[in-house]
DNA sequence: CGGGTTTGACCAGCGC
DNA sequence: GCGCTGGTCAAACCCG
């Protein structure tokens, strides 16, 4: 099992991410292929080390200094053909890679602000745009042919908020590949699918969601690889504003730890699809066992300020339960999962 | 009935 | 300039 996380925030960043000292870790690739260690043995997806957790682990171990360097060696089957030629993992340092496999749009200039504060256009996607754009068709239209009505409707509907000039604006993005027979996996968050596209090169459609919790602009997009079906890339854009679900499905709630340093700063949850996936689809914990984080990149100016909240807190939860990455450690686990070079630029650091 | 999903259409950016 | 593609919208539909 591998999961590859990485995030695109700005490709461009991560094409240079080659570069030494570069403060994007763009391309940064962990290889979780080998590592049974995060899950294994009794771990259940639900369990003290779930998905989040993982997450966690890559970010402890990962440091940004290593993105900068590492280039591990291919962990998932060769990439789409056609989509890209390349080995989808190892290039992701390259802002082509990136754009071609979890967010083509990372092609777009992307500021490696973070535009998602409480300012932003957050809501606007949800409601503002289209309220704005029926306001505006209010007074003016009355009646028309009602086809022509409907089409200036239409056609206002969706200049108005583009219209505003400014080339769209990027939030961050992080991105990561996950094995999993789910294509939505629960992050703890509730999202809102608002499209789905079909995917060129691909079999497998992309879906867009958007987070439903009021003036929570982040958004992201789901896609499986064409290469490995089994394999799910969730490009998350932006960073939730929130605490926790706000209404909680199922067993989410909200899950503050007092015990973290970060203060009010939440806590993952304990992903709810883990569960799923463990009982929907239990025979992934015999061919591995855990969570497939393959790898992760970021491309943003440093790798933390481009990982959403929910993970950025993970990273700095020491609290036993989500120190997966220093159980690692500890277990002498990052060896298997980490590859030397990795490892000795993080010594020399 | 409210909230989520599906789906066709539209727009913008990009490459040729 | 044109076509392709990604991203988004919103009506229709579905579901609890």
């Amino acid at each position: 099992m591998a999961n590859l996380i990485f995030s695109d925030e700005n490709p461009s960043a991560a094409a240079a991410a080659a570069a030494p000292e570069a403060t994007s870790s763009g391309g940064s690739i962990f290889d979780m292929a080998t590592g049974a260690g995060a899950c294994d043995g009794d771990t259940k997806w639900g369990s003290s080390l779930g998905f989040m957790d993982l997450l966690g682990i890559h970010q402890d171990v990962i440091a940004p200094s290593l993105f900068d360097s590492f280039q591990p060696p291919p962990i998932l089957p060769p990439p789409p053909p056609s989509t890209s030629s390349e080995p989808l993992l190892h290039q992701q340092l390259d802002a082509k890679q990136l754009q071609a496999l979890p967010s083509p749009a990372s092609t777009l200039p992307e500021s490696s602000e973070v535009l998602n504060n409480p300012a932003t256009p957050n809501s606007s996607s949800f409601s503002s745009s289209s309220n704005e754009a029926a306001n505006d068709h209010e007074p003016t239209k009355a009646e028309d042919d009602e086809e022509e009505e409907q089409d200036q409707d239409k056609t206002k509907k969706q200049l108005k908020p583009k219209k505003k000039n400014q080339k769209r604006q990027r939030e961050p993005r992080f991105a990561f590949m996950t094995k999993s027979e789910v294509d939505h996996l629960d992050d703890g968050y509730r999202w809102r699918k608002y499209g789905q596209k079909a995917v060129k090169n691909s079999p497998f459609p992309r879906s867009y969601y958007r987070c439903t919790s009021a003036g929570c602009g982040v958004k992201k997009r789901v896609e499986r690889s064409s290469d490995d079906p089994t394999i799910v890339v969730t490009t998350y854009e932006g960073q939730h504003k929130h605490p926790y679900p706000i209404t909680p499905r199922g067993s989410i709630g909200i899950n503050m730890d007092p015990s973290s340093s970060f203060g009010p700063s939440f806590v993952v949850p304990q992903p709810q699809y883990l569960h799923q996936q463990q009982q929907l689809q239990p025979y992934i914990y015999n061919s591995s066992p855990s969570l497939n984080i393959t790898s992760i990149t970021t491309s943003g100016s440093s790798f933390n300020a481009s990982i959403p909240d929910f993970l950025q807190d993970r990273r700095f939860n020491t609290s036993p339960t989500s120190s997966s990455a220093s159980l690692l450690r500890d277990n002498g686990l990052l060896q298997d999962i980490v590859p030397t070079q990795m490892r000795k630029e993080a010594k020399e650091q």
